[in-house]
DNA sequence: TCTATCTTTGACCAACTAGTTAAATTAATT
DNA sequence: AATTAATTTAACTAGTTGGTCAAAGATAGA
């Protein structure tokens, strides 16, 4: 027999299951409460009765996601390893991230851009703002040799981070210019692609680079 | 006085403008039409006699943008220059379009990720499909000596557009790693940068590149 | 000036939305 | 088995939304 507090987890994690798939597809304003309660095979006063209101329920998933977002793309980089070596690491596992997740970015970036201020709670996290000089310090040597300044990171990270990113972000535009984009095969055949076109690209424009 | 003729394009260009900012702020789902009738200074009802439904206005407001931003894309590679030259441009023209159009990248994504038909006018276009064989035959010379073949052209040409588009979409996103990003003086000191770094760094990855 | 047509409006409506409530059902405790 | 507490529901409400309509106002041509 199943106990009632495994039924409320269960509950609990079906709507937040449910809701994810909801605003991931549809963004806060375009989600229904009641599509969320019959995709969670519940009622909508069920769903009012967990989470009070439909600002409540999204942050939820959004705080949940937007974490997930960021750790992923952070954790590789405190990791024990060259700055070459970690960016490689990024590309695979970031790119593998994004396949599973192919809505994650659009919803994040939509969401943040429509109301700035559903980043705040996570900018107080010290772990976060100073990420830049982390990274920088801890690699100083290998970056000064490709030509990197600590003022130079910000573009890095934007360019490596956008390899991986723009491309699921933008899939459905750039398939106007090309449509074999709109083949999943295709696609996930042109991101695992990716993983050695962006970290080869970077490498070489790193150790090129002209100082 | 005021000619009639003139005022039905002044009230129908109002409506066009107004409908345009809300709903690249809102998004579609988060747009009101009594919104965008306060900020076109009229009432809800003229607004549905110009316009009979959202949806019309929505495609309407919707097919100027995305061609706007693809002719922006486009235009440059169909002139006559070396590809070297012609990224160079491409990169310092759309970053000026991006600066004066910060939410025209995220709204354009977001739109068609929820709804990839919206695209479907467009890509009947010719123009549009083959783009990607026609820049690569006008510079398969050119291409070849960076070691870039004709299948290699969706990695390098998303690579080039995400290099601009990127940062303004996920500003806001990237914000919560480096704050300075939320002034817009730094914010737009970063991207008159990126001209300069992004054209230096591709060059660079492609003159080094493997063959 | 009169008339026919095109514009503009305030008031309205039906459908939908988030959220509430009170009562019914179920589970845990004694 | 009876009591208590937690869980689930159908029915409802108040506010919002896109869209309509009939009538008033403005314009150009005769």
């Amino acid at each position: 027999m199943v106990k009632k507090k495994e039924l409320i987890g269960q509950t609990q994690s079906k709507i937040f299951d449910a809701a994810t798939e909801v605003f991931e597809e549809k963004g806060y304003t375009g989600a229904r409460m009641q599509e969320i309660a019959d995709r969670a095979g519940i009622n909508k006063a069920l769903l009012h009765y967990y989470f009070r209101t439909k600002d409540q329920l999204f942050m939820a998933v959004f705080q949940v996601l937007l974490k997930r977002m960021l750790d992923k793309i952070l954790s590789i980089f405190n990791e024990e390893a060259t700055f070459k070596e970690k960016m490689r690491r990024f590309l695979d596992e970031h790119i593998e991230f994004l396949i599973k997740n192919p809505r994650l970015p659009i919803f994040l970036l939509n969401e943040i851009s429509r109301n700035p201020e559903l980043a705040e709670g996570l900018k107080e996290t010290l772990q976060y703002g100073q990420i830049r000089d982390l990274i920088y310090d801890k690699h100083s040597k290998e970056l000064k040799g490709y030509g990197i300044k600590k003022s130079d990171m910000p573009q890095l990270m934007i360019t490596i981070v956008g390899m991986s990113v723009f491309p699921v972000a933008a899939r459905d535009m750039m398939a106007i210019v090309m449509p074999q984009m709109n083949e999943n095969r295709k696609f996930n055949a042109f991101m695992q692609e990716r993983k050695e076109f962006a970290a080869g690209f970077i490498m070489t424009a790193l150790k090129n680079r002209k100082k």
